[in-house]
DNA sequence: AAAAATAAATATACACTGTATATATACACT
DNA sequence: AGTGTATATATACAGTGTATATTTATTTTT
C-alpha cells in the first residue's frame, strides 16, 4: 500500500507538524529541528511535510512567528493583570514576564533570537510585524507613561530628524499608538532587556551567579530610576 | 596511494585547519561550519583532522576561543590608544570598538554568542575565562573611573551579600583587578552593549534604521550620562 | 453514477553531514 | 636498519534536507 486510507491520517496535520516540532524542540534544542524526526513520530514520510511546509525553512518560520505570539499573547496577558495598578508598575511587570517567558521557553528564544538552525535566515518581512506585536504592550505602557509627563526623555539627547523619519517607519508596524520618542525608549529597553535575558540563556551569564533573575530584577527596578520620575 | 609524501602535505594543519574554517564562516556562516568541506579546501579527508581536534565541538570551541581573544586584542588595543584621553573616553572608546568589532566579524559573534552550531554547547570552563579576558578592558576602565570616584554606585540599589559573593568568584576570572561594584557595573553595561549589538546583527532592528551606529553611540552617551558624572 | 481532476501521501534517490573503524604509510628514534 | 608512533587514507554507517516520479484517496465535474 502506498498510502493509508485517511481515516488512519492525523486530522490537522499541518498544526501537528508544528507541535511535533514544538515538543522536539523542547526536547533536544532548536538546532535539533529535523523533518525527519518529526516524521518518525508522526509515522509519517518526511516528503510529506512537504505539502504542508515548502520547505524547512518555511516551518522554521512559522515556528518562530508563532514564538513571537507566544511572546506577545504572554505580555499582553501581563498588562492586563497589572493595568490598574498604574503605569510604573505595568513596566517592571512586563520586564519580569519578558524574562519569565525567557526562562520558561528558552529554546523558543533561541529560536527566534538565536541562530540556531543552519543556513536559515529569517524573512524580514514576517518577523518584523510579529516582533512589533511582541512588543505593542511595552510600547502602549510607554506610551501612557510619556502622556503623563512621566518618562522623562530629556535624558537623552535630542532625536536626530533621520533617526524620528526612520522611526516613523516602524509606527506603521505598531499599529500607530506610540510616538516616536516612545518608540525610541521602548526599543532602548527591549535591548537592554534582551541583553540581559541573551547573556543569562546563552550560558555567558557564569554559572556562578545563583540568582540570575535578581541581577534582572536590580536592572528593572535601576530602568525605572533612569528612565521614569515623577 | 594511501597516503602522499609530506612534502606535498600543509604544515602547521592545526592552524590551517582553523584559519580555513575561519574563511568558510566568514563567507557561508558560522552554521555552515563543515569538517568535510575544510577538508575539501585543504586537500584532505575528514577523518584526518581528527587528528588535531578529536571532533567538530573540539574545534569548535578552538574557534571560539580564538574569536574571544579577537575581541579582547581589539578592546585591548583600543584602551591603550585612548587611556592618555581619560576614563569616560575610554569607556566610549571601548563600546564604539566593541560594537565595530561585531559588525566587522558578525559571524564570529554570532559563533561566539549565537548558538549556530547544532547541538553544540560551549564548555563553560573554557569560555567563562575568555570571555573575562576580553572584558578586562572594560574592567579596567570602570576600576579606574570608580577608582576616581566619577562611578555613581548609589544610582543603583545596594548589592546585597549573596550577589556580592558572587561577585567575589567571578573576581578570580577577571584577573582580581576590581572590586565587586565594579564588576557588577562591567556586566551590567556589557549586557546593554551585548543587547543593542545582538538585535543589530540578529536582524531584530528592522532594516529602514538607516544608521544603527547612531542608536549604539547615543546608547553610549546615555550610558554616560547614567553612570558616570562628576 | 462514472469519469476526470486534484490533493496528499509514498517510494526512491541524491548529495550532503559527522564520525567510527581498520589500514597503510611516512617519519623519528633506538 | 628496524621498530614504533603519528598521521594520513579508505570505507562504512546513520543521519540530514529535498527533488522526482508514482500511487492512491478524495473531490469535482460531466
Amino acid at each position: 500500500m502506498v498510502r493509508p486510507t485517511l481515516k488512519k491520517q492525523i486530522p490537522n496535520l499541518q498544526e501537528a507538524i508544528k507541535e511535533t516540532a514544538w515538543k522536539q524542540i523542547a526536547d533536544l534544542g532548536a538546532s535539533a529541528l529535523s523533518l525527519r524526526a518529526i516524521a518518525r513520530e508522526l509515522k509519517i514520510t518526511a516528503p510529506a511535510i512537504y505539502n504542508y511546509f515548502p520547505s524547512r525553512d518555511h516551518l522554521a518560520t512559522a515556528l518562530i512567528v508563532d514564538a513571537y505570539i507566544s511572546l506577545g499573547d504572554s505580555q499582553k496577558l501581563t498588562l492586563e493583570n497589572t493595568s490598574k495598578k498604574g503605569g510604573v508598575a505595568c513596566f517592571s511587570a512586563l520586564g519580569i514576564a519578558y524574562r519569565d517567558w525567557a526562562v520558561t521557553y528558552p529554546q523558543r528564544y533561541q529560536l527566534i533570537f538565536g541562530t540556531p538552525i543552519p543556513d536559515y535566515n529569517a524573512p524580514e518581512d514576517t518577523t518584523t510585524p510579529a516582533a512589533a506585536w511582541a512588543l505593542l504592550p511595552l510600547i502602549e505602557t510607554i506610551q501612557v507613561l510619556y502622556g503623563e509627563g512621566i518618562l522623562r526623555m530629556e535624558k537623552f539627547a535630542k532625536l536626530t530628524a533621520k533617526l524620528k523619519s526612520d522611526l516613523e517607519t516602524w509606527k506603521q508596524f505598531t499599529g500607530d499608538i506610540a510616538e516616536t520618542e516612545v518608540l525610541y525608549t521602548a526599543y532602548v529597553v527591549w535591548s537592554r532587556v534582551h541583553g540581559l535575558v541573551m547573556l543569562e540563556l546563552g550560558g555567558q551569564l557564569p554559572s556562578f551567579f545563583t540568582d540570575p533573575g535578581e541581577i534582572f530584577r536590580r536592572e528593572i527596578t535601576t530602568m525605572i530610576n533612569q528612565y521614569l520620575g515623577e
